[in-house]
RNA sequence: GCCCCGUUAGCUCAUCUGGUAGAGCGCCGGACUUUUAAUCCGGUGGGGCGGGUUCGAGUCCCGCACGGGGCACCA
C-alpha cells in the first residue's frame, strides 16, 4: 500500500483503504471469521421449520395498523434492505415467496445479540423467530426475537432498489438476477407451471411420457445443423438430436398408441432472439389422428398452459384458432398467388415486380415460398393462427395431403410473431417416405444446401412393420414461454442461455 | 461469418467541442426505539484489454474480447 492513509489522521476506522470489490469482500470475510468463531458458524447446517412469507403475510391480512399479536412465526431468506434507527431497526427479508419486514429491538434482543444483528450485511441469509405485528405505517412485520444466521455472504449483492439491468450479467450470473429481481423469480416459476399443465393435459388424456436417445447415431426429424461428439468406447461419432420425432412413431408402431417427450433438443445453429442452440421441445404423437385433430388438441394444451399462470395479456388463446392457408396467408401479406406462380423463375419475378426486398437468386420455388412466409407472413401473425398445407418438399415427414396434390397435412402455428408449433398428418406409408429420403439426398447432393434428412434405415423398416394412421406435434416449449409471459428474447425465458467464453 | 451500436465504482446512472471523472445506493465511522428507495453528519471506491495519435485520451484512430440489435443460417 502506498502511504495515503498517513493524511486522514487515524481517527477513524483502523484500514481507511479503498472499497473495491477487494475490500468490500474482506470486510464480508472478517464478519465471516468472527461468526466461525461464534455458536453456529457462519455456515450452519440446517433451519429446519421456516414457513413460506407468503403464507405469513396472507394469514395475517387482517391485522390492522399498529395491531400486534405474540403469535411467533419462523422465516428465513435473504437480508435485502436495512433501515437503522438507533436502538431498533427494520430489515426486509426475502424468500421465494415474498417479502417481510423484520423489527429489531434493542429491548427484545438485548444490546449484544442487537449489534450482532445489524452487523449482518444486505445479501447475508437469515433465520428468524418472532411475532407478528402490522405496523403503525401499515407493514406487516416480524418483531426479531430470535435469529441466526444461515449463510454469510462473502460478495455484495446489487443494488437493492435498481437492481441488475445489465443483461449481460443478468444471463451468466442468472443467480443475481433471481436475487434482485422478484419479477425473474416469478418468471422461472411460470416456465415452471407452464410445463407442468403440458404434461398434466397429456397424462390426463391417456399420453405416455417416454424417454429417448439424445445421443443418437443419425439425427432427424428435423431439417437442422447437429452437434457431433464421439463414444470413446465404440469409438463412433454420436449426433446431439435435433428432434425426438424419429424414435417416438417407433412407439407409435410399438402400439403405445399416445407418446409424448419432453426435453431438449439441439442445433448447431445461429443464436438469436429466437433461437437458443439447446431449446425445449415438447412432441407428442397419437395413433388414429389427424393434424385437424392435432390443431385443436394444441389449442387446448396451450390454453391449459395460460390458464395455468393466469395469462392475462392480449393474445387469445380460446378455441378456434385463426385458420390460413398457405398460400392465402401469402397472398393476404404480399398479393402472390402462389397458384399461379409455380416455379421459381415466375414467383421470382412477382418478388421483383411487386419490389419486395427478398433475395431470389438461385432459389427454388419451394424455397422463396417459405422466405415469403417468414419473412412477411410470420411477423405480422400475432394472435394464435395456423397456417395449413405446406409445399411437400419442405416437409418430408408428413403426409400428402388428401384432396390437394402438391402439398402435404402440415401445419404450423404461430404467436406473438413467431412459430410456436409445427404438426403432420403422419407419413406412415414406407415406401412413399423412402421416396422422400431419397429426394432429399438429391437435393443435398444436387447443390445449395448441404442439410438433409439423413436416410434413416431403422425408422423405415418400423414404417414398413405397419403404422398407424396418426397425428403428431412439436410444440416449443422456451416460445411458449416467451408469448405466455410476454417476452422477446429466448434468453430472457431460458435460465443460462447459451453464451460465449 | 458480415454490418451497426455499446462496455465509466460492487450495483444503478451522469460526465458539451480532447484539458484534474461526478452522484445515488452499498460499504466504513457517528446520531436516531415505527422505518420502508428511512433520514442526518463524516469517510470510501472507477474509464473492458492491447496498441497508436497528442504536450495531454473515458473522449480521436487501429486491433482484440464480451454484450445487444440486424443479416446470413435456422425448411
Amino acid at each position: 500500500m502506498s502511504g495515503s492513509e498517513e493524511r486522514e489522521g487515524g481517527s477513524e476506522s483502523p484500514e481507511p483503504g479503498r472499497h473495491g470489490l477487494p475490500e468490500l469482500m474482506a470486510e464480508r470475510r472478517a464478519k465471516a471469521e468472527r461468526l466461525r468463531q461464534s455458536d453456529p458458524g457462519a455456515f450452519p447446517y440446517a433451519f429446519p421449520g421456516a414457513e413460506p412469507i407468503e403464507g405469513i403475510l396472507e394469514a395475517y391480512a387482517h391485522l390492522a395498523d399498529g395491531e400486534e399479536t405474540e403469535d411467533v412465526h419462523r422465516v428465513a431468506g435473504r437480508l435485502a434492505a436495512r433501515r437503522g434507527a438507533g436502538k431498533a431497526a427494520f430489515l426486509d427479508l426475502v424468500d421465494r415467496t415474498g417479502k417481510i419486514q423484520l423489527h429489531a429491538r434493542v429491548d427484545v434482543l438485548g444490546p449484544e445479540l442487537f449489534e450482532r444483528l445489524l452487523s449482518l450485511d444486505l445479501g447475508d441469509l437469515v433465520g428468524v423467530d418472532g411475532a407478528v405485528l402490522r405496523s403503525r405505517h401499515g407493514e406487516l412485520t416480524l418483531r426479531v426475537d430470535r435469529f441466526q444466521i444461515l449463510a454469510k455472504a462473502l460478495r455484495p449483492p446489487p443494488d437493492k432498489h435498481h437492481g441488475l439491468s445489465d443483461v449481460e450479467t443478468r444471463y451468466r450470473r442468472r443467480e443475481l438476477d433471481l436475487i434482485a429481481s422478484e419479477d425473474a423469480r416469478s418468471l422461472f416459476v411460470d416456465r415452471a407451471r407452464i410445463i407442468s399443465a403440458v404434461r398434466a393435459y397429456l397424462d390426463s388424456n391417456a399420453f405416455v411420457e417416454v424417454e429417448t436417445p439424445v445421443l443418437q447415431p443419425l439425427y432427424g426429424g428435423a431439417l437442422a445443423r447437429p452437434f457431433t461428439t464421439h463414444h470413446n468406447a465404440l469409438d463412433r461419432d454420436l449426433y446431439l438430436r435435433v428432434a425426438t420425432e424419429l424414435y417416438l412413431k417407433r412407439l407409435i408402431v410399438g402400439g403405445l398408441e399416445r407418446v409424448y417427450e419432453l426435453g431438449k433438443d439441439f442445433r448447431n445453429e445461429g443464436v438469436s432472439p429466437k433461437h437458443n442452440p439447446e431449446f425445449t421441445m415438447v412432441e407428442w404423437y397419437e395413433a388414429y389422428a389427424d393434424y385437424e385433430d392435432e390443431a385443436r388438441r394444441l389449442e387446448e394444451v396451450v390454453s391449459h398452459a395460460a390458464a395455468a399462470i393466469g395469462y392475462g395479456g392480449e393474445l387469445d388463446f380460446s378455441s378456434p384458432w385463426r385458420r390460413l392457408s398457405f398460400f392465402e396467408a401469402i397472398e393476404a401479406q404480399t398479393g402472390i398467388d402462389l397458384e399461379t406462380h409455380r416455379d421459381g423463375e415466375s414467383l421470382s419475378a412477382a418478388i421483383a415486380e411487386r419490389g419486395l426486398r427478398l433475395p431470389t437468386e438461385g432459389l427454388t420455388w419451394v424455397q422463396l415460398a417459405d422466405d415469403l412466409l417468414s419473412k412477411f407472413v410470420e411477423p405480422t401473425l400475432q394472435q394464435p393462427t395456423f397456417v395449413f398445407d405446406y409445399p411437400v418438399e419442405i416437409s418430408p415427414l408428413a403426409r400428402e395431403h388428401r384432396t390437394r396434390p402438391g402439398l402435404v397435412e402440415r401445419w404450423e402455428a404461430f404467436a406473438g410473431g413467431m412459430e410456436i408449433a409445427n404438426a403432420f398428418s403422419e407419413l406412415t406409408d414406407a415406401d412413399v417416405q423412402r421416396e422422400r429420403f431419397e429426394a432429399q439426398q438429391r437435393l443435398a447432393s444436387g447443390g445449395g444446401g448441404q442439410e438433409f434428412h439423413p436416410y434413416d434405415e431403422l425408422f423405415l423398416q418400423a414404417l414398413e412393420q405397419g403404422m398407424p394412421p396418426a397425428g403428431g406435434v412439436g410444440l416449443g416449449i422456451d416460445r411458449l414461454v416467451m408469448v405466455l409471459t410476454g417476452r422477446q428474447s429466448i434468453r430472457e425465458v431460458v435460465l443460462f442461455p447459451a453464451m460465449r467464453d
